[in-house]
Parts: structure tokens; C-alpha cells; sequence
RNA sequence: GGAGGGAUGCCUGAGUGGCCGAAAGGAACAGUUUGCUAAACUGUCGUACUGGCAACGGUACCGAGGGUUCGAAUCCCUCUUCCUCCGCCA
């Protein structure tokens, strides 16, 4: 959520950081400037009228101390008017500021300056290109085929149980998995990253915070009876740790990483796109959450960015690195990079990281802020980043370390998987 | 699941209808003193909205939301959460 004092100071601009994006309805701005206006008034109306009240009920207090009983019924007498407007005034009040909050809500963040403007995925810019693609057989296959040969991953028998989505990984299937969560944690705690184990469900309050409600509602599944969330990814409980705090400014940068599967409902997508591993309901993600001070939010995405890479280069994975355009940005973010491997199998890439500074924008909602050495608090900003999520990386390590005789493990794995040949 | 007791500022904690945005102590920060450390002394020490160039004001907030009242941290209702005891249990 924007801040409506930047909205109202800095129309023009916010216009046009909007347009990067192919924003399409600029009108909500002049809405919101709009409700903040009326928002204004009606507070200072209804503060005046109260501040008439409080001299009434202390004058009250006052005479029956004195004894002055009769008096003390007229003045009483007179605040019955001034009761009714105040009543008045604040339902008003409490009407406008919802309009302003369901307006505020709408508005996405508005793109950093680097970001390019665009509206399709096809605008996004390459900023990098890395490694080699594979070479394989000729008898190579996708990794849902594979995943058959080798009897590693199971999506009927995951079916069968839960549904479509939900695969069942086995034997060294299942050790890769493991591996894969434990050197990415490793690597995150090398980096300087503080381990977290967050719930997997959380509460209306924290869907809020991190901007999943009350718009994408529909992707996460809710556990009606309790009214809990199943996590879409540990961005949501990781930030809303730190909702509503006040940090000293030493205390930044905050840097968590967790693992946690994600639960996703993604509702109407199957088709050639999203076969296998490719998109699921649950996976295993770890992530990276950052809270910086605001002027060092876009050198934390550079280094974000670089550790990411590290991984990716460390599994010998041939990928490429994407600046997003304004309109194949998420809603909240300020600026992204997404990492992309290429599948060899599918001749296709496959998005397996995504890093994001959001700015201010997750924090304004949060009320996350630090307090500067001028003791003045301030809204800090959030980053974070996927480090990273394991389908597609499992996906791209077994079609592009398949060989006709097994699947090789990429070398820095072994030591966690124990193995180095799926076959 | 049953019974009872709590939730106040960074922390401890006072406050049971007006003089309370809130005592006191501690912590922290700044200054004075000081050979250094410590101590002592003085001051600062919640958040948000809003008016004002500013000085300085107004309003709201004592877990959250409603209610009673001229007036609520204080009384009533609902919810959340913590603690103690009992029950159950990986």
C-alpha cells in the first residue's frame, strides 16, 4: 500500500510511474486524493467537536465538585447536540476512511526507475546470460517421464491421496528433496541469513500484512472453522514477523531465510505448461526475506540477485537473469529479477527464483519502521527472494544431468544426498 | 475440554468513574561532574492523525471491538491472548 501523503504530494509522478506499468485505471488516484481530502476534513470537523466535548464533560467534573449541582445539569443539557454530530462524524469518518483503504488497496506499487515499461512477459529485459545449455541423448526425456523411469517422484499415488498437484516423492527422489533443502539452508546461513521455522498457517492478519488478502484470496487455501491460511510461500509468515515493530535503525538489515513447503490452489491452470513438477498445489521452497534501511534497498536486491546466481551457478545450471517490465511485475513489488533455467528436456526456460524489492510498500501496511538517529521513525523497506524453490530446479537437474544410464548429481550435492547417480 | 486469574508506555509496575496520556522504579539516550571506570546530578524518553512557516496546539489510542455515562485505563458485553489448576494427549 502506497503512502497517501506521497499519493497527494507527488501526483504527477505517481501517474507516471503507473503508466510503466500499463496501470489501467490512473483514475483511482484522483479517487484517493479525493477521500484523503474528505478523509481530512471530516477528522478535523469531528477533532473540533471533541475537543468541544472534553471542556464540557471536564466542566462537569468541575461544578459537581463545587457542589454547583444545577449547573452542572445544564451544561450537561447542552453537550446532548454536539453528541449527535459527533456521532455523525465519526460513522462519516469511518465510511470515507474505508473508502480510502478499498481505493489504497488497489494500487499497486509503482516500478522502480530501472524497471522498463511494458505490459507482456515478451518485454521483460535479459540482463544476463549464463552457462551453457546441456547436451543431451537422443533418447533424453522430460523430467515426467523420468521421474517414472526412475520411480522417484509419484504424481498419481499423489493424486490418489489429495488430488492433482500434490506428488509423492520416493527413495532418492525424496533424499533430493532433502539435500536440496539442506544445502540451500546451508548456503543462506553462509550468506549471513538467520534461520527461521515459521507456521505454515496464518491468520487473517498476516494475509493482510503482506498484501495475499483481501485481492489474491482465492490462491491460498483457508481453513474456514479456524479462519487460517495455508502459507503460499514463507514470505507471508517470515515479514509479518516483524508487523507492527518499531526497529532501531542498528537493528538493520534484518536478514531471515526459512524453508517451508507452500501451499498454492492455482485455481484453473493445468495444460502442457504445467505438467509434472513444473506447477504444483504443495512445494518445497526456501526463502529469503530482507528488511533494509530505504537507501539501501536496490544494493540489497543487486546482492540478493548475485547470491541467487551463486546457487544456480554452484548446480551448473545454464540460466539467464530477467528485469521485469512494470506490467509482469506482482502488485507489491517496486522492482524484480526473475531467474530462469533452461530445461533441455523441454527446450523451454523455468522460472525458479524470484527477487523483489518492495520498497515501502509491504511496510506501510505492515507498520514495520525504524527508528532513525534523529529519533524520527520511518518506514523500512522489504525484500525478498526465492533461494530457492525445488520443483523446477529438481525439474532442470534431472533432464539436464540425465544421461542414458542414470541421472547424474550435480557435485556440490552429493555430500547431502549420499549418492551420486539416480539409476 | 472444565474452573479460576491476568493483559497498562522499552521493562517492572501503580492506578476501580473526572485532578490520568497515565505515578514510581529500572533500562536507554544527551549533558554536567570526572585522570579512567563507576557513581551522582540534570534533562529527554510511546504511536498515529490533524492545524500551523514555526513556536505551539487539537484529537485518538491503557490487548481488540462494541456498549453505559456529561465524562471510561477504571463499569457492562463479545472476541483474542497469556498464566494457574484439573482432564486429555504426540
Amino acid at each position: 500500500m502506497l503512502q497517501v501523503n506521497y499519493i497527494r504530494e507527488n501526483r504527477e509522478k505517481v501517474l507516471e510511474r503507473l503508466s510503466v506499468r500499463n496501470f489501467k485505471q490512473p483514475e483511482l488516484v484522483d479517487e484517493i486524493i479525493k477521500f484523503d481530502e474528505e478523509r481530512r476534513q471530516t477528522q478535523t470537523s469531528l477533532d473540533n467537536l471533541s475537543a468541544i466535548a472534553n471542556a464540557s464533560a471536564k466542566q462537569v467534573g468541575e461544578l459537581m465538585r463545587n457542589g454547583k449541582k444545577e449547573e452542572a445539569e445544564l451544561v450537561k443539557a447542552e453537550t446532548a447536540s454536539n453528541k449527535e454530530s459527533i456521532k455523525k462524524l465519526s460513522d462519516e469518518l469511518a465510511v470515507v476512511e474505508l473508502h480510502l483503504y478499498n481505493a489504497l488497496v488497489q494500487l499497486p506499487n509503482l516500478p522502480g526507475e530501472q524497471v522498463p515499461t511494458g505490459s507482456t512477459p515478451e518485454e521483460n529485459e535479459v540482463v544476463s546470460l549464463h552457462g551453457e545449455p546441456a547436451q543431451l541423448h537422443e533418447k533424453a526425456l522430460p523430467h515426467w517421464e523420468l521421474t517414472a523411469k526412475y520411480d522417484i517422484i509419484d504424481f498419481e499415488l499423489g493424486t490418489k491421496i489429495t488430488g492433482a498437484g500434490f506428488p509423492v516423492y520416493k527413495g532418492k527422489g525424496a533424499r533430493l528433496q532433502r539435500a536440496l533443502i539442506n544445502f540451500f539452508l546451508d548456503r543462506a546461513t553462509e550468506a549471513g541469513y538467520k534461520e527461521m521455522q515459521v507456521p505454515l498457517m496464518v491468520n487473517e492478519a498476516s494475509g493482510f500484512g503482506t498484501g495475499q488478502l483481501p485481492d489474491k484470496e482465492g490462491q491460498m487455501y483457508h481453513s474456514t472453522v479456524d479462519n487460517l491460511y495455508l502459507i503460499p510461500t514463507a514470505e507471508v509468515p517470515v515479514t509479518n514477523l516483524y508487523r507492527d515493530v518499531i526497529l532501531k535503525e542498528d537493528d538493520l538489515p534484518i536478514k531471515n531465510t526459512a524453508y517451508t513447503p507452500c501451499f498454492r490452489r492455482e485455481a484453473g491452470s493445468y495444460g502442457a505448461h504445467v505438467r509434472g513438477l513444473n506447477r504444483l498445489h504443495q512445494f518445497d521452497k526456501v526463502e529469503l526475506v530482507q528488511v533494509v534501511h530505504p537507501d539501501k534497498s536496490y544494493e540489497t536486491l543487486e546482492q540478493m540477485s548475485a547470491y541467487v546466481q551463486s546457487l544456480l551457478q554452484e548446480l551448473g545450471l545454464h540460466y539467464r537473469v530477467l528485469r521485469l517490465c512494470g506490467g509482469d511485475m506482482g502488485f507489491v513489488a517496486a522492482m524484480t529479477y526473475d531467474m530462469e533455467v533452461w530445461s533441455a528436456a523441454q527446450q523451454r526456460w523455468l522460472e525458479v527464483s524470484s527477487v523483489s524489492n518492495f520498497e515501502a510498500y509491504q511496510t506501510n501496511r505492515l507498520k514495520l519502521r525504524y527508528k532513525g538517529a534523529t529519533g524520527k521513525t520511518q518506514l523500512a523497506h522489504t525484500l525478498n527472494g526465492s533461494a530457492l524453490a525445488l520443483p523446477r530446479i529438481v525439474a532442470a537437474i534431472l533432464e539436464n544431468y540425465q544421461t542414458e544410464d542414470g541421472i547424474k548429481i550435480p557435485e556440490v550435492l552429493v555430500k547431502y544426498t549420499g549418492f551420486d547417480k539416480i539409476d
